[in-house]
DNA sequence: TGGCTGTATGTGACAATGTCACACAGACTT
DNA sequence: AAGTCTGTGTGACATTGTCACATACAGCCA
């Protein structure tokens, strides 16, 4: 489950995915990959519970994550997804600032990671300029799209915000949405009722059909319309 | 209106406000002084508009300000207020990443604060340890408040919400808050009206009495009983 | 005093969203 | 064929958001 990196061309391709690495002066690049380690995960399997103390940095080269609250009545709600080249950067935050952790966070397809201690994340902020920035872009692109939820939940309503979830749900595969509707539902943060009725709304109107267990999207250019009516 | 720091007295009430300054090099602390001017600002006055590049970093050291978003429809959310040792880590991190400003921000009470120069953001936290811990915590702690509100409006109820604010927004003072229904549904992320119907409620059930501009809590208890609920 | 003029608050109707209880439908097992 | 998951549909009702007003209070001026 755990080996440490060893292989020549896949410390290539770690360097192409992580910034911090391109420039970096060799010595680093050498330490970085003798105290690392690679941990593979299966999808639905939790990384962070709520509430945690974190021990390790998980910088993920496959696969994605989802970082997500949980309301008392047992709602969720996503505050943003990670990707090859992310980090769980809330991890971070909570590493550098001796917190718990505020969320859950989740493995969605199967991932890949480097996992790092929480000694040598405090040790290379201090020592790495690339590091560090690296984690002060990450945290920052994070608070950004905290704040756009923000946004879209306070002032957006939920037919537009869900045309444009379909839209980008599509955006790098084909038309069809394999999804029940209570994951979208914890994805909006609103219940599987409202997605239901809402998506045969849009069904009616002709601009998807569904049926169990997926969605396909047949007028993308009328879901548009709808999502910035 | 803009002065350089130097009154030793002065200096000396900075130290202990900013965490960086404290056991700081001693040749970073007479830079920092150099290089920082005083800047006043009455209430009311905007800081940060959405979309503006930020060409200083402000360190509040005195009053307090109010980080919000717009929505389409007008309605505002308050993201965080930030107070004297605080600053507008927004900011800071549109400097970093050389962002537009997410958001707006302005003055509540009348603010003295500390100017930083983008580049100097940037240098210090190259080669100053505690200057990039003071950054990296301060924009830990508003990722954490951020999702709070996520959390606030995607999961409580306004009543709840209400109740909790309004004793919140007593806690350093007496029992009576001078504030329009409009400032708190501003900072709450809803509209006037439903504001207004809920402290009519408040009022009826006793927990409150209510005044033009103004709101005085009769029975704290209840209110945080319903804050619970 | 009385009448302006802002701003603050109240109200009723209706739309959008959230909640609850339960019905129904498809897929899979036995 | 019956049983059992999981996913979806539905109607009633509560909460919240929106709109168009009406009303109330404070300060000012005639």
């Amino acid at each position: 489950m755990i080996a440490l990196i060893s292989d020549p061309i896949l410390k290539k391709k770690l360097s192409n995915q992580f910034p911090f690495l391109e420039g970096a002066e060799p010595s680093f690049v050498q330490l970085f990959f003798n105290s690392t380690a690679i941990v593979h995960l299966e999808p639905d399997q939790p990384i962070c519970q709520q509430g945690m103390q974190c021990s390790h940095l998980a910088l993920i080269t496959k696969g994605s994550a989802r970082v997500y609250k949980i309301g008392e009545n047992g709602r969720e709600i996503t505050l943003y997804r990670i990707g090859p080249g992310e980090s769980c950067i809330l991890t971070a935050s909570c590493i550098m600032n001796d917190r718990p952790f505020p969320a859950f966070a989740i493995s969605e397809q199967p991932i890949e990671a480097l996992l790092i201690t929480t000694a040598d994340v405090v040790r290379w902020s201090n020592d790495v300029p690339a590091w560090r920035n690296y984690l002060f872009r990450l945290i920052s692109d994070r608070l950004g799209d905290v704040i756009s939820v923000v946004e879209e939940i306070a002032f957006r309503r939920v037919d537009r915000r869900l045309a444009n979830y379909l839209l980008h749900r599509t955006e790098t595969t084909d038309d069809n949405l394999q999804i029940t509707h209570q994951a979208i539902a914890s994805d909006l943060g609103t219940s599987r009722e409202v997605i239901s009725r809402i998506l045969k709304d849009f069904e009616q109107q002709g601009m998807i059909s569904i049926t169990r267990g997926s969605i396909h999207l047949s007028d993308r250019q009328c879901l548009r319309n709808k999502s910035i009516e």
